[in-house]
DNA sequence: GCGTTGAGTGTTATGATATTACATATGGAG
DNA sequence: CTCCATATGTAATATCATAACACTCAACGC
């Protein structure tokens, strides 16, 4: 499967995978990946959930990496524009890539009681959206996809009302 | 087809249709269309295309329908909740549903050049999200759709590159 | 009639998210 | 070495959204 995000896993392994993918691919594409771009995404990839930049910030300051928030911001700009990191629109906040290094369109899945998020691959030109874009001459280059909803495990803990 | 929003159009007829539908489901439904909601419902379908809340608020203002934030976010609320207005999450804005009354999961495709926004109907069910969901349990409640990318007209308008 | 209640509105204050503008540092190209 | 591009540090501000409380008014039971 490809949306883990509701399922326990090797965290540490998954977090050195990710790492290790991002790095390679700064290094094949001339990116900077700076001590500040790298915690960020070190601290989206060990919280493995979505985080508000202010939220990213306090642990930025409390290791002196920057106080303001031009610092965090900036830093997401960097992962999210090369796809090492999301921005979830819906919850205005952000979190790390789980295929980072390949070319893909998100889609997430958002758990309203628990906040948990999985992500999945979206295929924005084809279905019914593909089709209106299609119908109407527009040409889609990104897409945002986030359904909400509960997860299996928020699920099973709401009480059946009937 | 079912996206207008790039097209011209009868716009006195779309708008006078669509506050008709929404008084009809108001009524049906014991909801109360009072003239606050209503004369939001007006600015954004008048203007046919996505307003930040701040910006209705300053319309509001103007005719002294209340001038601080809440009148204008209450009211929007009201709006979303019963389907009449959707918010375009990728914008912090607010559009008039172009199919009031029906229940529906709208998508959007919306021009960077010109902000311009068509609203089309997705199908969260169905696709690969669906699948993900189905697959990994989760419950799907709503979902946000949101294409970026060109309009025709602003697509013709860029100067081609090659 | 008259108090009660609930929904809607008016208003103040504040919180949360994001950007602009400018100063400073650093490292490579010419 | 000088110039330039990129990144970072910092202050100020802009933009989006909600909490809390007071007030109005119409519907309801008595
Ligand atoms: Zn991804
Ligand atoms: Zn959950
Ligand atoms: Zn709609
Ligand atoms: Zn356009």
């Amino acid at each position: 499967m490809d949306t883990i995000g509701f399922e326990a896993h090797d965290h540490k392994g998954c977090m050195r995978a990710a790492l290790a993918a991002v790095e390679a691919h700064c290094t094949r594409h001339k990116l900077q990946f700076t001590p500040v771009r790298r915690r960020v995404l070190e601290i989206l990839l060990s919280e493995h959930r979505a985080m508000g930049a202010y939220e990213i910030l306090d642990t930025l300051r409390d290791e002196g990496l920057g106080s303001q928030p031009p610092v965090a911001y900036r830093a997401l700009d960097f992962l999210v524009s090369n796809g090492f990191v999301h921005k979830i629109e819906r919850l205005n906040a952000f979190i790390a890539c789980t295929h980072p290094g390949q070319d893909h369109t998100p889609a997430f899945l958002i758990c309203r009681q628990c906040d948990a998020v999985a992500e999945a691959h979206a295929e924005p030109s084809k279905g019914m959206l593909g089709r209106a874009a299609a119908d109407t001459g527009f040409t889609i280059e990104q897409a945002v996809v986030e359904a909400m909803g509960l997860c299996p495990q928020c699920r099973e803990s709401v009480h059946p009302c009937a």
